[in-house]
DNA sequence: CATGACAGTATCCTTTTTGATACTATGTGC
DNA sequence: GCACATAGTATCAAAAAGGATACTGTCATG
């Protein structure tokens, strides 16, 4: 999910979207993003909100991020440090991707992580009778 | 982005946009999807439209979307094989998704997969002068 | 003095993911 | 007989992504 993955561009109707999702693949960077979708966040911040990321994950799907222009990364100099990572205007405008993601994650997903449905091979609670 | 790649639900708020995108990130996910959006395809159309995908990764990912209900694969019992990939209802309801993603990718990435925009460090052909 | 917070790095190792290539079986057309 | 199309598999290898852990330097606090 990194720069490489989604490199090649055929450019057949779709790549477009291969290149959109190319840039918010990666464990993290969806979630970061969506974070910061509400407002500016501080490292250790965004570590607390993105709970099990290591600090060696976190800095690096930052920095991915910053690379795509998606973020900003501003850095006071100040001790002890602080730096302060906010969407970018391009960032910004990724706000109704993120949100048809979290409105679709929420309508479909169950508590685990699979999506919840109607399958008719698996019983369902308070089914048939 | 296999199944095991986006497992952990902590469920702080954007867990959901996490699932979300743990269906579709894989390499060819999205865009598998973003062409089934059009209709039914079948195993070698789809490799036609989406150019060097192996028939590995091909299948590959169609099983994982399968697994995820968001297609549906229908077998005919013919020879030479026939199977037919769509959309299931779960799939359909990505649309959302899918198109903010081409959208987004329309409006921002430039013809080699990087999103364009007005980077002060890089001078803008036709810039100052 | 010891501890914690800040924003990371460095190093090592494992798991996942992807790619390349060749191969399967069957029927049709030449 | 030969090649082609269909929908894949099998095998091997390489690359990339991710995880675990320990460590950096400085200041404020107790």
């Amino acid at each position: 999910m990194a720069k490489v993955r989604h490199s090649r561009f055929d450019c057949t109707p779709g790549c477009s979207v291969e290149a959109a999702i190319g840039l918010i693949d990666g464990k993290w960077k969806a979630i970061i993003l969506w974070h910061l979708l509400a407002g500016t966040l501080r490292f250790n911040e965004i570590r607390r909100q993105v709970q099990n990321c290591t600090p060696r994950m976190l800095t690096n799907q930052l920095r991915e991020l910053e690379d795509d222009r998606l973020i900003t990364r501003k850095v006071y100099a100040q001790v002890p440090p602080k730096v302060e990572y906010s969407l970018s205007e391009l960032g910004l405008s990724m706000a109704p991707i993120l949100r048809s993601l979290k409105a679709w994650g929420d309508a479909n997903i169950g508590l685990y992580g699979k999506p919840l449905g109607h399958d008719p091979r698996e019983p369902q609670p308070g089914g048939s009778a």
